[in-house]
DNA sequence: CAGTGAAGCGGAGGAAGTCTCCGCTTGGAT
DNA sequence: ATCCAAGCGGAGACTTCCTCCGCTTCACTG
């Protein structure tokens, strides 16, 4: 790739990461553009559709997703302790952009999204996370790690849309993990 | 209201109807305006707003509602059977047209939306069945109407938009129904 | 350094959708 | 039959999406 359009490229991503956090995932594209100093058409060329963005952008949130889950592990208290707070570090990774939520959740079962290596990332680490619970014995049998993913992602979307605060998500969390996790 | 403009309107909500069932929440207004044989403006005097015209719609669901509670409180078997009958009765009113969970969800804590009526019906007949279940003594301490409406708005936009079928949704309802309940 | 070809750029503009404004039509009261 | 307010329709302004194509610039080569 020619410099200039490698420099155009990460200068889309980095505007278009503003745009969207102000305005939502959204935002119209021309604006994008205008505010990187490109026409459309470049945009257009080095993301040919607004997935293609989308998926720019949350790359650089994918390398932090491990360290999400280490952070939620080392939770002071029991199992139940590390799983609610690994469900608020999920939560929370999905809610960062407006609209966002529903559709990382969305591509979960669909094979040709673009956005599907992404939430592949999320869904296996939660399934590392019901693992070490299995491990430990606490988990209930027939506990599907996809279906899990999907209330979660209905969790965020919700939270999403209703701009609910972390203690209104807290209690959904708390019945998921009722429904998750041996008595 | 003059005989013709009310012909119109009641010709408008049909036409919505079909319109949306086919296309989607989203579906071109325009369109609507053009099968039902009227223009543009007509439309928007009857439904300033696009949400206007989804509330018409929807005040026809509302009335079937209670029925659905009374089909799911008659399903054989114990509580947790009902409950589950009354969660998949849910979220197949909710998933009624594409792009209805989500926005009937997000209308539950928000004062003045105008689908605010339509979604509290909902909410009041969850509350219903759940408050069955509270004097059962099978409901779990300090368990809110409000987060399982949520909950059950979320699963319901999980499979509206991921197009998911009843036995990938009922998994779902399970950990709820798990976390709902006393084991 | 000049020349060259391909890679890349920008923005005009078509298509689709939203929504308004205003001149014309019509229902229904008198 | 007359009248006028309620109601209608559609032209058109505006927004957003996305493409196409003539022009510019990069980077390589002699």
């Amino acid at each position: 790739m020619r410099a200039d359009a490698q420099r155009n490229r990460e200068r889309l991503i980095e505007v278009a990461h503003a745009v969207f956090k102000e305005r939502g995932l959204d935002a119209p594209l021309d604006e994008v553009a205008r505010r990187a100093g490109v026409g459309p058409g470049t945009l257009y060329r080095h993301f040919p559709t607004r997935e293609a963005l989308h998926e720019a952008i949350m790359a650089t949130w994918i390398e932090e997703v491990s360290a999400h889950v280490e952070k939620a592990m080392a939770t002071e208290g029991g199992c139940r302790e590390k799983l609610l707070a690994w469900f608020e570090e999920y939560v929370g990774l999905l809610t960062r952009h407006q609209g966002a939520a529903a559709k990382i959740t969305a591509s979960l079962g669909c094979e040709d999204s673009p956005l599907r290596t992404k939430c592949q990332t999320y869904a296996d680490a939660n399934e590392s996370v019901l693992t070490e619970m299995a491990d430990q014995g606490v988990l209930r049998e027939g506990v599907d790690n996809l279906d899990v993913c999907r209330l979660l992602g209905g969790v965020a979307t919700m939270a999403d849309q209703s701009s609910l605060e972390p203690r209104d998500v807290r209690p959904m969390l708390d019945v998921i993990a009722n429904g998750v996790l041996k008595n």
